[in-house]
DNA sequence: GAGAATTTGTACGTATGTATG
DNA sequence: ACATACATACGTACAAATTCT
């Protein structure tokens, strides 16, 4: 899975797709971390702004928590 | 008193208002010592470069006086 | 005085937060 | 969407100063 620049659909929501299904597939389990910003840029070969918006976007349906100095995680199920 | 990691104003900035606030109230008093910077650490659950910059800031105020392999001191009124 | 423990000083490296162009 | 810059924050490791045993 990965990102095409090509595809009208904006870069962010596809990036957003595929970690959300690596998510759910249960290729990141809870509380592991995601790759850093910096390493998804290279993963991935978009900008740090467009994998920020990505992960708000996973953030906003409570999927991941970002901690200031540490990194982002999956979610714990509640 | 105690600082809070959602709250937007930098964590240094909130240690800090709580330290000055105990300084003022004369909750710490002059030529007392401060908590060690392992201590607040524990008390406060943010990391010692945060602490740190924190005591910097009380520091560059006049507030208190730090003294290496002793700790740091509320400063006695001139 | 010797050695261990404690406390501050300094330097990195890494990660996220925010702002600007 | 991208690039850049700086701020904030965490963690680690080691050095230096002081105190305690």
């Amino acid at each position: 899975m990965t990102v095409d620049h090509l595809d009208p659909t904006p870069l962010w929501k596809q990036l957003a797709a595929v970690l959300r299904q690596m998510i759910e597939s249960g290729k990141l389990k809870p509380r592991n971390p995601l790759p850093s910003e910096s390493t998804l840029q290279q993963e991935y070969g978009v900008s740090r702004g467009t994998i920020r918006k990505a992960l708000a976007d996973l953030r906003a349906d409570d999927l991941i928590v970002t901690i200031a100095g540490r990194g982002t995680f999956v979610k714990p199920h509640s």
